[in-house]
DNA sequence: GTCACCGCATGAAGATCCGCATGAAGATCC
DNA sequence: GGATCTTCATGCGGATCTTCATGCGGTGAC
């Protein structure tokens, strides 16, 4: 039996929560390694992820990575497939060798997928295709780690404000109770700005989570992203999602 | 004050039952030795197995499969009846020597002596022919440690979601009362769903999981599968299997 | 105080594209 | 030969993004 309490709980006392998630047992921060041989990307991902709270260590081949992974022990392993040195399916195998337990989330290149991946969710990982979004990058560590770390007794992907609720697995939404039908680039947004709530985001700080980095279009989609999901969920009642002209937009609960 | 009750539920349940079902009497994970000589195979197979939650030992030939019987004192056997250093038969007898109580699950060639297998399972054993699927061997596992740990206690071969039940063990599916018959396929997709309920599941994900392993077709299939099932189960009712556009499927009680 | 401007909200229309559902034919297995 | 499985092909509609237009409100210039 759950009330909406023990979600508020959730939502009050996220910052906290927040860093429970990102310890590892004996406290230190979750160390995630990165590797990939092209050093922009590499970049990005290690700002955006060392961003989220985490340990970040980068690699640009799979030598290195092996190495990496045998001295430093990551909890998450970000790897693309396609390594100067080595294929994607070798560096798995050694990876597993080294540390058996260890979630990998996969960055491919979208035509590549269907050749060599196969099999590679098997094991509970998973992949990611290029060109990707920050947010969908972070949240599918979230969701490895969150299970591997199940037998640690953290696992909750339910995401609250105020009487708004995200279900990161199931992907629904609801707020008072009922149930809200979202497509996914709005899904997307509404998650990223309620992992941030009550902090102001800028529609360029939207723009590079929410959206592919290789996105070149135009900023004002961010406007209409936020006017749909408005309509989803601030219709006819309190709204939740605020403007703060000439800086950006932010979410809280009612008041 | 929200009715999501049944949802909290069984996503705080869904990791109990799950470690329930995995711990032997000590409190220990439950071991299942790995026997195959192909490499990539065992490789996968120890990916998949250990994402169950089982304890993992792998050996590429009889002798040492044998010695890790020994030492190591396994609660299930994955076994490959073609090795390179000794015949199928003679592995398991020296195994049930070792080991008179272990299940053993082999794993043969399609087209081997059928009668020899129907031999070798003679005592409670099972097989699965290659090309496999890891939802068949993981489910056939299940049930030979199952049947093997009735004394201890924890027998449940039934799966329900909402009104729709599924019996691992017959292989019948009803929903609402009324029985419904579904091919082989369409039965370990539909146990793979109800396996993971209320969680979207991407259709790389399916195909890695009700596929066999050397499957190298198209992902449509998922998408004629599913509308396979949806027409079987869904038929004239509320819809429990539902998509998730961009993401994957899910399968969850009408709501 | 008045006026012009700028940032933002929202609506509408439309083009493109992708995801998906489904029908039907071919292949395979028992 | 029938059930089952798979591939092929087609069509629909949803989703995304662009563009244009209108309106609102706050802000600063004067």
């Amino acid at each position: 039996m759950v009330s909406l309490d023990s979600m508020t709980v959730t939502a009050s006392t996220s910052t906290a929560k927040k860093r429970a998630e990102l310890l590892r047992p004996d406290g230190s921060p979750v160390r995630v390694l990165v590797v990939d041989d092209e050093a922009s990307l590499a970049e990005l991902l290690s700002l955006a992820l060392r961003y989220e709270g985490w340990d970040i260590r980068a690699e640009g081949d799979g030598t290195a990575a092996l190495r990496a992974a045998r001295e430093w022990r990551p909890d998450a392993v970000l790897l693309d497939v396609m390594l100067p040195d080595m294929d994607g399916l070798t560096v798995l195998g050694r990876l597993r060798h080294e540390l058996p337990e260890v979630p990998v989330l996969f960055l491919t290149a979208k035509d590549a997928v269907e050749d060599r991946i196969a099999g590679l969710t098997a094991g509970g990982d998973d992949y990611v295709t290029k060109p990707f979004s920050l947010e969908e990058v972070v949240a599918r560590l979230r969701g490895l780690l969150r299970r591997a770390g199940a037998a640690a007794g953290r696992s909750e992907s339910l995401l609250a404000v105020g009487d708004l609720l995200l279900d990161e697995e199931s992907h629904d939404v609801w707020r008072g109770g009922q149930e809200i039908h979202l497509t996914a680039t709005e899904f997307e947004l509404l998650r990223y700005l309620m992992r941030n709530p009550r902090r102001v985001l800028s529609k360029t700080q939207i723009l590079d989570r929410v959206w592919s980095y290789d996105f070149g279009g135009q900023a004002n989609v961010v406007e209409l992203y936020i006017s749909y999901l408005r309509r989803k969920i601030d219709a006819g009642r309190a709204p939740m999602i605020h403007t703060r002209r000439g800086a950006g937009y932010l979410i809280k609960p009612g008041g």
